[in-house]
RNA sequence: GGACCUUUAGCUCAGUUGGUUAGAGCGUUUCGUUGACAUCGAAAAGGUCACUGGUUCGAGUCCAGUAAGGUCCA
């Protein structure tokens, strides 16, 4: 067997066992007889993208998860892929074209997604490389494309199926419209944004009372020529008498009418709104109430046209709104301008402003609504943490049809073609359901030269929705047979952020319902069972960590730095559920150390004594002494238990962190502190030793079993050096890991059981050990090694803390001898266990006496608090019994306490 | 405007159904180490649990309100 290192060195191990795993084929899942499937499909990163530490963050916990599952014994399948991201990549490639003074418009389509392809197939998917260094156990020869052929097939196949059902229909109405990326934005899609601007109070000249004006309030000045109206409400008694009759606009001077709705907000300036159809939603639907021509005076990139006027044609619509101020200050017609601050809508991808426009999209009603909602509210779908569903329940009782039509190249060409001739912009719904006027399918029309196919492509989302079927073969049968579709649907469980909730999440809730296993139960057609919610990676500032603030570390410099299980260690234990995380580099530093801690003790045991039968857990159980059991015995297999325990627990309840803290407080504080220190002693006792290594090795393979999931590879390399695993075999793949049920039922037919007893003994011991440690350091003699240490035992203590045992613990009190009895003059420490007694360094016992004299005054606090609880009628009487016991037992001992102390004391004189 | 989250040690955070003297990691200070690990060990200092009121024998925990910070939706 390979002698341990002094220090783990991870590079070396990751390479080596990712490339041995990958080679064995231990990431595929396949569908297997009798066995539980376990799959889960990643949130397809951007194949634009780079790792960041959100990614990090999100994919560990996907594969944690799914390790932890193989290791369970459930046949585990993790499907990994990436997204087109339409805007994302298109503006990618259109600004290495910039860089040669070139539009996409001067390839042409076809050119210009040769070119994205080419980009893709060159550069794209790095993310998927860089996962793997993290360590990532995705059955990567599944990896899906969205604009894979097959993928698109299911695209297209949903849009032709909703459409058909009359889902989807085309509209002309008011979008979110970008300026720079000249495309319709869904509303998920505009960020809200406080803004400050100006408010600017316009008055408008009644026609038929000159010198007379109704006066409104806008931010949008350059806007007015595109008036069409001023609003007021009907019951609005100052503007009762004017409804009806026609206004000056002041720019691009025009008459038009003063009309009355309900939708105008009496108390919001004058009480008067100007009515401009075609840049507002709000005056867009006035507009229409009253039947009311819009008038757009803009261009799709956001410059003022003609219909604007002669001044304001040609500018920016910035520049335009400066100009049309100057504009209405020269005649007269500003009143007043004030600073003003307003949420404005931001394009998510080009963070400009976007233009409210009326243009012609494709629309999407989307389907399921109540079941989706039925879903979750019932809990066949269950979110973690429970409170986003109120999140999720909200959007969905406020739901709005989606634009899923994009003025981009790269995405999913729509599947519609026109009949040559025919005018798309003055379509009715009866045309579009017309198959000689329109056509839709997935080959395009027999004749395509008597037709011209739909430029729009579909919002990514529109395909990313399909994710958790259309990557298993949907909707080709043959393919989803080979998928192993039947046994995978539903996937377990779904790992992502909060923010795409909507985006996302409930859209393929909604198409899972929609088109899979029609009229079957909703538990067979919901595309998850569970949804873990991660939260936001900040920095120190609490600011989120984003490329363009620079204050996101690269992934791969930690992990170059901290190893990949250091790192995977680290961000796990800082990432309690639901909770954004303040992101902090020497928690990452800890994750290391961990995992350096866990070698060594790894390679002591190695050093401590020849290894033994290690290859099954019976093997090491049939090793173990139970006759031979002491006190820390009992106490590290029940500490082991309670591990195993509360690591269960904890992921029924996808608690994570929780979990990583809990092997990491077990296998530090409990086996290496205090286990490990007591048996360096036993292993010099030939009758010992067999047990007290037997007892290691069985800890060192349940916590590799439990760690191995957070920390894969060095829990692997550890399994093989420690004799764990035969030659060929892998943790990863041919282990499994015991529960707690599982351990006790395998330890009963040995004889091995514990002894509640002992182990509640081992834990006062080491308190004591604590209490007498701190009371030498109050001494002056903190960290000196005595010679000999007197003591008296407690008698309840005295089968715990022997003659023959008391040697184990020498290193641990640092000293060489015990000695039952005591000294005269001596310091002395009482300990739950014992009173131990110190040589004093020289003469003062004024030190010793403040020492006393203070742990006594506390003492006496904490007996008059216990004293007045027990005679409190109220608790006595109303508190249970259990409480009320221990409360007596508390004071029992504290007042024990007290005698001694006091006998100490009055020894000092 | 509506909803949700957060507020506990210098920092980052735990704290299960209310029940002894509120914990951890990091940081700080002190001490220690010749054979697992200085990526180590031991100890100490450090908290009116944001505030106000209520329920209760008992509140960091439950309820109501207030304040500050944050997120999402309008």
């Amino acid at each position: 067997m390979a002698q341990i290192t002094k220090s783990y060195e991870p590079h070396d191990v990751e390479k080596k066992w990712y490339a041995a795993w990958q080679q064995a084929g231990c990431f595929a899942g396949h569908p297997k007889a009798g066995k539980e499937p376990y799959s889960i499909v990643i949130p397809p990163p951007n194949v634009t993208g780079v790792l960041t530490m959100g990614h990090v963050l999100n994919n560990t916990l996907q594969d944690i998860l799914i390790r932890r599952a193989r290791l369970e014994g459930q046949e585990a399948m993790w499907l990994p892929g990436t997204d087109h991201a339409g805007i994302a990549t298109q503006t990618v490639v259109e600004r290495e074209l910039r860089k040669e003074k070139k539009t996409r418009h001067h390839l042409g389509r076809e050119k210009f997604l040769e070119k994205v392809w080419s980009w893709r197939d060159e550069k794209g998917g790095m993310i998927l490389k860089q996962l793997q260094a993290l360590g990532a156990s995705a059955d990567w020869d599944r990896t899906q494309f969205t604009m894979d052929p097959h993928y698109s097939k299911a695209v297209l196949t949903v849009f032709a199926d909703l459409f058909a059902k009359g889902h989807i229909y085309r509209g002309k109405r008011m979008v979110n419209w970008c300026p720079v990326s000249l495309t319709a934005l869904s509303d998920e899609e505009v960020i809200m944004k406080p803004t400050k601007g100006v408010l600017y109070q316009v008055r408008y000249e009644m026609v038929n009372q000159p010198g007379r004006f109704i006066e409104v309030k806008t931010t949008r000045p350059e806007t007015i020529p595109g008036d069409v109206a001023i609003a007021v409400h009907p019951d609005d008694p100052r503007y009762t008498a004017l409804i009806g009759q026609q206004v000056w606009r002041p720019l691009n001077r025009a008459q038009i009418p003063i009309i009355a709705d309900t939708a105008v907000d009496k108390e919001f300036g004058s009480g008067a709104l100007k009515i401009t159809p075609a840049h507002d939603k709000v005056d867009y639907e006035v507009g229409q109430r009253h039947k009311l021509l819009p008038i757009d005076v803009l261009e799709p990139d956001g410059k003022m046209n003609e219909l604007a006027g002669a001044e304001l044609a040609g500018l920016d619509r910035f520049a335009g709104r400066k100009k049309a101020a100057e504009l209405l200050k020269e005649s007269g017609a500003l009143v007043k301008e004030e600073p003003y601050e307003n949420n404005v809508g931001y394009s998510e991808r080009a963070d400009v402003p976007i233009e409210p426009r009326l243009t012609w999209q494709w629309w999407l009603k989307y389907p399921r609504i109540e079941e989706a909602k039925t879903a979750v509210r019932d809990g066949h779908i269950k979110f973690y943490p429970e409170r986003w569903s109120k999140v999720y329940l909200h959007w969905l009782e406020n739901i709005q049809d989606w634009c899923i039509s994009r003025q981009l190249w790269w995405g999913h060409r729509i599947p519609v073609w026109y009949q040559k001739g025919l005018d798309k912009e003055k379509l009715s719904e009866a045309d579009l359901r017309d198959p000689a006027k329109v056509h839709v399918s997935l080959t395009g029309p027999s004749d395509p030269e008597n037709w011209t196919q739909e430029d729009d492509v579909l919002d990514t989302w529109a395909s990313s929705w399909l994710w958790p079927f259309a990557t298993l073969g949907w909707p080709d049968q043959a393919a989803m047979d080979q998928a192993g579709f039947d046994y995978f649907y539903p996937t377990a469980t779904l790992v992502t952020g909060p923010d795409i909730i909507f985006f996302w999440v409930a859209r393929m809730i909604m198409a899972g319902l929609e088109f899979i296993r029609p009229g079957e139960s909703l538990e067979r057609r919901i595309p998850f069972k569970n949804v873990y919610f991660t939260g936001i990676i900040r920095d120190q500032q609490g600011r989120k960590m984003s490329k363009s603030l620079g204050n996101s570390p690269d992934p791969l410099d930690l992990i170059e730095k901290y190893g990949a299980d250091g790192l995977r260690f680290g961000i796990v234990s800082i990432a309690p559920q639901g909770q954004d995380i303040r992101f902090q580099e020497d928690r990452i530093e800890s994750g290391k150390g961990f995992c350096n801690k866990l070698w060594n003790a790894s390679r002591f045991r190695q050093m401590s004594g020849e290894m033994a039968d290690n290859s099954s857990l019976h093997a090491i159980l049939a090793r173990l002494e139970p006759a031979k059991f002491d006190a820390d015995d009992h106490g590290i297999l029940d500490r082991l238990l309670a591990t195993t325990r509360e690591v269960d627990r904890c992921f029924t309840e996808f608690e994570f962190s929780a979990a990583a803290q809990a092997i990491y407080g077990f296998f530090w504080n409990d086996f290496c502190d205090w286990y490990v220190e007591v048996s360096k002693a036993k292993v010099q006792d030939a009758s010992a030793k067999a047990n007290s290594l037997a007892l290691q090795d069985l800890v060192l393979r349940e916590t590799l079993l439990q760690l191995h999931p957070f920390v894969p590879f060095i829990t692997e390399e550890l399994w093989h050096l420690l004799g764990y695993g035969a030659e060929g075999s892998f943790l990863m793949r041919d282990a499994s890991v015991e529960g707690t049920s599982q351990l006790v039922d395998a330890f009963a037919p040995l004889g091995v059981k514990v002894d509640l007893k002992a182990s509640a003994a081992n834990r006062v011991l080491q308190l004591s050990a604590s209490k007498y440690r701190a009371d030498k350091a109050a001494a002056g003699m903190a960290g000196v090694r005595l010679a000999t240490v007197y003591y008296e035992v407690n008698p309840a203590y005295a089968s715990y803390f022997t003659e023959q045992t008391a040697p184990n613990y020498a290193r641990i009190f640092e000293t060489n001898h015990f000695q039952a009895g005591t000294i005269p003059d001596a310091i002395n420490s009482v300990t739950g266990v014992a009173t131990f007694y110190m040589q004093r360094p020289a003469g003062d016992t004024a030190a010793e006496k403040a020492r006393l004299t203070k742990e006594l005054e506390i003492l006496a606090k904490h007996i008059a608090g216990t004293e007045a609880r027990l005679s409190n009628e109220a608790f006595v009487s109303k508190a249970p019994p259990a409480v009320l016991e221990g409360a007596r037992k508390q004071l029992a001992d504290q007042r024990a306490k007290k005698v001694e102390i006091e006998r100490l004391l009055g020894a000092l004189g």
